[in-house]
DNA sequence: AGTAATTTGTTCGTATGTATC
DNA sequence: AGATACATACGAACAAATTAC
C-alpha cells in the first residue's frame, strides 16, 4: 500500500488545479466519491481536504448538488 | 442537548479570540482535550477546527509539546 | 404527489504514528 | 519506559438539499 496523500496535500492539489484553470470558474468538481477513488483515499479524508478549499474561497458545496469553483 | 458548535464555528472563534489577544503570538493554547471540554464537542472536531486555523497561519502544531499562536 | 437515489454537511469514535517530556 | 499531545486516515451515523422517476 502506498502512502496515501494527505487532505493537506490534496487541498494544495485541488487549489493549484482550479488556479491552473483544470477547473474553471462555475464548473463542478468531481463528486467525494469520484475525487476518493482518483486520489486512491477515502471520502472522508476528501472531505477534509474540501473543508481547507471551501474556508480559502475557491469553491461552494452545496449539498444535492456538488461542489463548484467560485467566480473571481 | 443543545446543538454543538460546529467546527468552522469553532475556527471562527478561535481565530477571533486570537485576533482579541485572548491567546498572544507565541502563547499556547489549551489542549485537544482541554478545548473539547470548553467548547462541549469531541476531540475529533476541535482537531479539524484547528485544521482551518493552521490552514490560516494563525497558529504552528507540535507534537507533544501542544498548539501555539504564530508570531505577527 | 411522493418516494428513492444521489450528494454534500457534520459529528463522533477508532486506530496508528510521531514527537515531546 | 511511560505518559502526554498532536497528525492523520478511516469508517459509521445521521441530516439536509437536490434530482430522477
Amino acid at each position: 500500500m502506498p502512502i496515501p496523500m494527505s487532505s493537506r496535500q490534496i487541498a494544495d492539489d485541488l487549489t493549484e488545479r482550479i488556479r491552473a484553470g483544470e477547473y474553471p470558474p462555475g464548473s463542478r468538481l468531481p463528486t467525494l466519491r469520484e475525487l476518493a477513488g482518483l486520489y486512491s483515499v477515502s471520502v472522508s479524508s476528501i472531505q477534509r481536504a474540501q473543508e481547507l478549499v471551501k474556508d480559502r474561497g475557491l469553491v461552494l458545496g452545496s449539498p444535492g448538488r456538488g461542489v463548484y469553483v467560485a467566480d473571481r
